[in-house]
DNA sequence: ATGGCCCGTCGAAGCGCTTCGACAATGTTC
DNA sequence: GAACATTGTCGAAGCGCTTCGACGGGCCAT
């Protein structure tokens, strides 16, 4: 293994001239850098991670708690990891994966062993038990969703409430008046860090706003489900003239084909419309206007944050991210 | 943060004597270990994990090199992913995320750097950079998948030519006589490790060993591309009794929706088998017989070899796992 | 009793870095 | 041209562990 003094002794200065030829913490003169460089190129030395994390305080890794749920969508899961790992390489960290452990212990280990600089929580719940824990532990941390009683911690999350009322304002605005809502799987509304809560208020909020007539159906994640939410949702509002979902992709197109098999036009028939959607609307078998989950971006943030907590630059709070509505033809004026 | 000589003063003994009864490699009296057993415990000691890399030459860590492909399959992939880390965990191993340098320039850096002491390559592919480099770098590795030219690397596979011959007989076994194959995109073909051509190779060689006439279909994951193979295949043999499946989930589904809108009963009509599936065939709205992908097994396999080989423990090779039929009543004698 | 041996413990070296303080050799100011 | 900064480099300490060799004290066989 090639080491520093390796380097050192072949430009013929100390070592630690190339720690700061490195680090560029110190200045040093262009013909010593160059010879450093020169060395460094020849010998193919790399720094050893160990070594560094020792000396310096800092690890260059970032833990990705990532629980899985029996009732998750897998896809959405692994966009949301490759999102987070994409993120951290930019800034050049490495992401240890915690997929396994009960949610606390993994973390507590890795932190409580230096292994890592901070934590990134995704899967967070309305009662989630890291909350307490990265706060016990000063560990830089960012949840990527809001835990309930974590408000000072940094958190990032789609405008969830907002993204309610501008589904309903722009259903309105087409001149809808009664909207059925097809959402996630009751399991979520336990579990989850009460987005669907939020979803639902800005919802509720805008159709009472509005004059607006709402059902909602959430169907579970079981075979037939879907469509049965559907036809519920038809018999329950005689006028729905428009569909609003907020839930997963398999749920989506079981729907847009039940639609289909009865012989609905989109939109002419019936306006549809997917909130929050963390898949492709352009590529259903009917492209949906749709308000996006900005996933990508909230996985940049959350990573950012923390990372600027390691740096020392607090910065923790809340923040959502405001809602964008994205027109793809599959909303329009109701018939008649 | 409290270190090793926190804990060796508060149980009055040395350093070293607190290192011998964390790692035992030194006998330790029963008292002593008690009372370091206890100083840890109050403390609440975790080694720093930088200074074990250092002082020790092992990291704990294992690299997980996971490249995202186009056309993957992300519930499949995340499957693996989650697989290894659980493996991993099971012998006090933590996961490095690779997923977003190129497949290589992410290995070397933290092979080189020492982050890890192995790694595990999934998405192997028929030429892949990964198997010069780990073996340039002398770099514990283990493939999930045979890439080309890495027989001599530690390799786990399910046995693909058995599998097709398995399919084969079991139809031939049935007394079917005309096989179509829905196979995966084409895309594939050039990409993977072959485990494509393997799976095909059996295929022919049960099909012209039993006189059974087939026809391979490789659909693209364009909407509409599954329906139009299972056409192409309908017309194609006429007298087709059984349709067998080497493809991901999505496919299946939209194939299993063809026939039952053609108005086909499954196994009445036609007999159903999903070979290799990633994903479970129980639930599928109609359950399908199958052999499975042994997806936990084999990345079990994986992570121990790797485990093995960082121990110096060298058994690298080629390990096919045999694949097993799981009946689930979806394939009978053809009716007439 | 004497020598030899194993057992439990200790001190110290060393893993490969970062960083602090020191110190020549310049450059700047009046 | 004296006093003072600034710049580029070096040596050494220290990060928290592991591991080697040493050593005192029991124990056994002679």
């Amino acid at each position: 293994m090639v080491t520093i003094s390796d380097v050192a002794k072949a430009a013929g200065v100390s070592i630690s001239t190339v720690s700061y030829a490195l680090s560029g913490k110190r200045s040093i003169t262009e013909t010593t850098r160059r010879r450093i460089e020169t060395a460094i190129r020849e010998l193919d030395y790399e720094p050893s991670a160990a070594a560094r994390m020792l000396a310096g305080a800092t690890t260059n890794i970032l833990a990705l708690s990532a629980p899985i749920h029996d009732d998750g969508h897998l896809p959405t899961h692994m966009r949301f990891v490759t999102a987070v790992v994409d993120t951290a390489r930019q800034h050049d960290y490495d992401v240890l994966l915690l997929a396994t452990d009960d949610d606390v212990s993994g973390i507590r280990r890795v932190a409580s062993s230096s292994l890592v600089d901070g934590v990134v929580a995704m899967g967070v719940k309305a009662h989630d038990d890291r909350v307490d824990l990265v706060r016990g532990l000063r560990l830089p941390a960012a949840f990527i969703g809001v835990p309930g009683g974590g408000d000072d911690l940094a958190c990032v999350d789609l405008d969830f409430e907002g993204a309610g009322e501008l589904a309903i304002g722009t259903l309105a605005d087409a001149g809808h008046r009664e909207v059925g809502v097809i959402g996630h799987p009751p399991s979520y509304l336990e579990r989850d860090t009460g987005f669907v809560q939020r979803f639902n208020a800005g919802l509720e909020r805008a159709a009472s706003r509005r004059g607006i007539r709402i059902q909602v159906a959430s169907p579970t994640l079981a075979r037939g489900a879907a469509e049965r939410a559907y036809d519920e949702l038809a018999s329950g509002l005689p006028d729905m003239t428009a569909l609003l979902f907020h839930c997963n992709e398999p749920v989506v197109e079981a729907v847009l084909r039940r639609i289909r098999d009865l012989g609905l036009e989109v939109p002419t028939d019936l306006s549809v419309f997917a909130a929050c959607a963390s898949y492709d609307t352009e590529h259903l078998p009917t492209a949906l206007s749709s308000i996006p989950l900005p996933l990508d971006q909230m996985c940049r943030i959350a990573v950012e944050s923390a990372l600027h907590q390691v740096q020392g630059i607090d910065a923790p709070g809340v923040e959502l991210i405001a809602p964008v509505y994205q027109d793809r033809g599959s909303v329009a004026r109701p018939g008649r």
